[in-house]
DNA sequence: AGAATAGGTAGGAGATATCCTACGCATCAA
DNA sequence: TTGATGCGTAGGATATCTCCTACCTATTCT
């Protein structure tokens, strides 16, 4: 019966992504590493809460750090992001086959009958 | 410079996901619909809580309500999904091609040298 | 009708998240 | 060496999250 206590790594990511100044930086980084204030300039906020969330995607892997002077620059690891890919695999079959809904399953709706949507 | 004010769609969707007891609502929900009671057995906590993951996913429409009698049935919508899995379409190209190290960017490795994956 | 069952909502406690300003500590430029 | 720049951390205000117990309605069983 008990399910779960600790926060596990699968956990943190999820957390992370749930963040949208989070996911953006991580769509910056794509094209490539980016400083701190680079980054920081991206955003409506100010530049020390960027660094938190820098801190939270360093925190959970998803960012490395590599200091140039009194640069940091900041790239993509995108590992961690095979964690949420795999969770989302067992999905997959949902919207190949088109069977997101209850309602058809039970009443057993002729399957080409509900094409429109 | 101003990047974001209100909730996106997809936001609702990351926010859902990044809750433990709420992707095993939608892990057990694979399977085929359950009880909003069968689910809340599953969980070391009080129903009315599980009550409230399953509005919240009601909210982002990753499942839906079939009202039988005085049971309510829910099943997946996996739908929203589909939008985690866009936002992580960019990031593939990381894990098949292993370049999710700044370092092996700036040595410039040879790109063959990676593909055992 | 009366009791039991399924399950949502209200209100609140405590923890966590997200932002801010103030500050500290390096590093580089003059 | 002094000043400016890059950038992290501290502490705090406020909002949101996650859980609880108490309570309510609707349906079904006897």
């Amino acid at each position: 019966m008990p399910h779960r206590s600790q926060t596990l790594p699968v956990d943190r990511v999820f957390a992370a992504l749930a963040n949208p100044t989070r996911r953006d930086v991580l769509d910056l980084l794509i094209d490539g590493p980016r400083s701190a204030s680079d980054l920081a300039a991206h955003f409506d906020m100010a530049r020390p809460s960027v660094s938190e969330h820098l801190r939270e995607l360093r925190e959970c892997g998803l960012v490395t750090e590599a200091r140039h002077g009194r640069f940091r620059l900041y790239s993509i690891n995108a590992e961690p992001l095979l964690e949420v890919r795999d969770w989302l695999g067992p999905y997959e079959r949902f919207w190949r086959n088109r069977l997101t809904d209850l309602g058809r399953l039970l009443d057993a709706l002729p399957p080409d009958e509900a094409d429109r949507a």
